[in-house]
DNA sequence: TGAGCCTTTGCACAAATGTGCAACGGCAGC
DNA sequence: GCTGCCGTTGCACATTTGTGCAAAGGCTCA
């Protein structure tokens, strides 16, 4: 008879075992799907598990199978509202097929993001998927390098080995210049930050591409990090100059939000009468009152998806590696003149 | 020699073992403080393990050792902003303690919440901290009744086991029931929402106590879900009847906004000339020029902070168990007339 | 040079689980 | 009643790691 510490740490296989007076083999077959086991060992097992408080251990399975059941969530800026909505969505994915999500928060200093992520690898999970193009890109290839499945979303590093998720950030953008164009704005701000991150700067490039296709020059103004206070101190600096812009494309809803506050308390500007704003994202915010912000909607329920089905051994078809882009629909709102 | 198959699967400390002509135990122990290795073995093996790209089983090693390093943070609603500044906190905290979070969402359907919560027993989790009022309590003593280290935040449960994190909701209440009083509000209006949880709860009936005791009645309005739409339906509802109130303290900074928008937006109302507005948790919207909302601020880092006390094995004097009580000091923008 | 001590090393066992294999028991069919 | 088959069960071994214990080796001191 194993010791019996009541209450004290978890309980063994071994203790159900003896409690319902069958082997260990009963009870491990018991809690494992498609084992052989007859109802009624099966029910004395169930009842024995009920009364101690019986957890299967998951360490100790995760030893055999190839399969741990953790993901690893890379992320920064978690308090972000477009990350934290995505963090939101995949968590409840990942829990919908059995898996469990493990956050490593890249936003503290490097030391302890390492450290982190060495935690991840330990702990041997499923996959590694990296939430923002924040994360350096000397972790990702650790995390490759070891044998990892890693899932990038919208990052741009033509990296083998990881599948990547991304947006039409391209051609959003296009479509957003066209949006202010056809609204009749000739002298187009964009508003970005000094973040850096692939998808910002594929926003500042392709929209920068379709201005000049359109016989149009627009000025960059990067103010600090993405963020409502770099989009109120472009706005301080942009509209405090002789010849106002009477657009802007901010590449962040936040941004966007910090921008227009600024023109419209700072300068007392109508928007979208005197200006008309384009935002990124779909935020919370971005359709409150104070804002009706026209914006371009991530598809975060997409990419949640597409993550679901590229980690879901169950599902019939798995999405198979390489690429995935979704699209990046236009949200019409206040901010922007009908024709 | 042991079958190497060549990146698939992950590297055993067996594998490192033979690369580096040393015994498995000269690995283990090469990866374990404080174990008696020679110096230059223990660089054999550091070679073999970078060449390899060997990382420590942390599953294995959690077998042996009690501490799993795992603490999984259970919670819903965590793309509002209170909550992903608090899960963005707590995260990195943990991080710089070398723990790792497991993220157990609870705002799917249930079903789910209950399996993502077995699997977080399942992986003997350190210990499980309770983030938001919402989870079902019938979860919490799932987890109590298996030996989990509970930590409660914000919840008054009276359940003896788990340790108490609060917020000092009838202070705080008590203190904006004064704010608006002495602004010479005299018809004030308590916007919540429909959620129960405890911490509404105890702002709702303190400020009403302080009410009573200054011998005023306030009417409470619960028009939904906590968040932005309730606020601004509440607002709707409030502010169309004949007498409107004067001031308004929402116990959510979210339904402050919401609130404060539709009191600008349908019906032209200045805030704070012809309306006062008090909100809770002081979420970065609260600061934005928009709102300038006056406020409680939550105090995460130190909820944060008390948290890894509690978990630290390193800390010289953990704090020990209880009830930890945290006050919320006030935030004044412009949303309440000064005297 | 020998004795003694300290450091280092390897063996073997422990932790909790899944599973192949063989044995066992019961049931059906002849 | 016997044979054959199938479902069930237990044993033993596998997974990866940490660690006590004993042995070995090297170094120092007499």
């Amino acid at each position: 008879m194993s010791e019996l510490k009541p209450g004290r740490s978890f309980v063994s296989a071994q203790q159900v075992a003896e409690l319902a007076g069958v082997s260990r083999s009963a009870v491990s077959r018991t809690f494992t799907d498609g084992a052989s086991v007859s109802e009624t060992t099966r029910k004395k097992v169930l009842e024995a598990a009920e009364t101690l408080g019986y957890h299967v251990n998951h360490l100790a399975r995760s030893l055999i199978h190839e399969d741990s059941g953790i993901v690893c969530l890379i992320g920064a800026d978690i308090n972000t509202p477009y990350h934290s909505r995505l963090l939101d969505a995949i968590t409840r994915r990942l829990q919908a097929i059995n898996r469990v999500a493990m956050v490593i928060n890249t936003s503290g200093d490097s030391d302890s993001v390492d450290a982190a992520l060495r935690q991840t690898l330990n702990y041997r999970a499923n996959a590694t998927v990296v939430l923002s193009g924040t994360p350096p890109a000397s972790l990702i290839n650790t995390c490759i390098n070891s044998g990892q499945h890693v899932i990038l979303i919208n990052r741009d590093d033509h990296l083998d080995g990881p599948e990547n998720i991304t947006v039409d950030n391209a051609a959003a953008a296009r479509e957003a210049f066209h949006m202010l164009h056809r609204a009749g704005c000739r002298r187009i701000a964009v508003v970005s930050s000094q973040a850096g991150t692939p998808s910002l700067v594929a926003r500042e490039r392709a929209f920068e591409a379709a201005a000049g296709e359109a016989g149009l020059s627009v000025t960059i103004t990067r103010a600090g990090p993405t963020g409502y206070g770099a989009g109120f101190e472009a706005g301080r600096l942009l509209l405090s100059g002789s010849d106002r812009p009477d657009a802007a494309f901010c590449v962040t809803d936040l941004l966007a939000c910090g921008f227009m506050d600024a023109a419209r308390v700072e300068f007392g500007m109508n928007v979208p009468a005197e200006l008309c704003v384009v935002g990124f994202d779909d935020i919370e915010q971005a359709g409150w009152a104070s804002y009706q912000l026209t914006t371009f909607r991530q598809p975060i329920a997409q990419v949640a998806d597409h993550i679901t089905k590229l980690l879901d051994s169950d599902d019939p078809e798995p999405a198979q590696g390489g690429r995935a882009c979704f699209h990046a629909d236009p949200v019409w709102r206040r901010t922007v003149r009908p024709r």
